[in-house]
DNA sequence: TATATTTGCAACCATCAAGTTGCATATTTC
DNA sequence: GAAATATGCAACTTGATGGTTGCAAATATA
């Protein structure tokens, strides 16, 4: 499961990060400064994301900049665009689905 | 993060199991045959994601056929959706994130 | 050079998640 | 009614995960 995409943006605190630094560029303590917990507990989220190569750093002195790369969420995209295919493509052959929906009365 | 849809989605195991379903509706017992886990391990997946709602199910005499819910689908679409957007915006400014790409030559 | 700042890494802890086994319940079949 | 089948629920184990604290390394600043 490591550096699996899925994994890493099932956690919201690393969904926020991805939405900031896909915002902005940012630092790990610039980072640290959106959220409650500490600078390391962000690190770790912020490793993560680089694990999956959703974020790619770029070193300058001794602060690293954080960027989002867009290219490794194509995969992530991927998954749902083929799903939402597949689904659609049930909907051309509703019959049996609906039928079998309505006849379900006694769950909700 | 009880019923949270990414959550729900993170787990390999899960993802199969909707796309399973979502391809034809299935017993426990059905769609456990398609993995390696025990009936048991697979009623929990399938529970997890009755929680999050993208699947219904309809109960038939002792079985209980399992539904994908499309609906639901379309929150976590949403997300991906909205940041995608977010992020295409920043492509109409691509002047700053692209200099600073650019000049990042020590990380890959 | 001494000090402050930014960061990563390691150790540790608490919680959660996924798996297993065992059992109870409901329904079908004999 | 008894046996078989389909399922859910609970207890338990193990491993992953998110958080913390402490410390070392590198860079900037005084």
């Amino acid at each position: 499961m490591k550096g699996d995409i899925f994994q890493a943006i099932a956690d919201p605190t690393r969904r926020a990060i991805l939405v900031l630094i896909a915002a902005q560029s940012m630092t790990p303590n610039a980072l640290a400064e959106h959220f409650d917990t500490s600078r390391q507990a962000v690190s770790k989220h912020i490793q993560v994301l680089v694990d999956c190569e959703l974020l790619t750093q770029n070193k300058v002195g001794r602060e690293i900049h954080y960027y989002f790369n867009p290219v490794k969420m194509k995969e992530f995209d991927h998954w749902l665009t083929q799903f939402k295919k597949h689904w659609e493509d049930r909907f051309n052959q509703l019959d049996q689905l609906l039928i079998n929906l309505n006849s379900n009365s006694d769950e909700n």
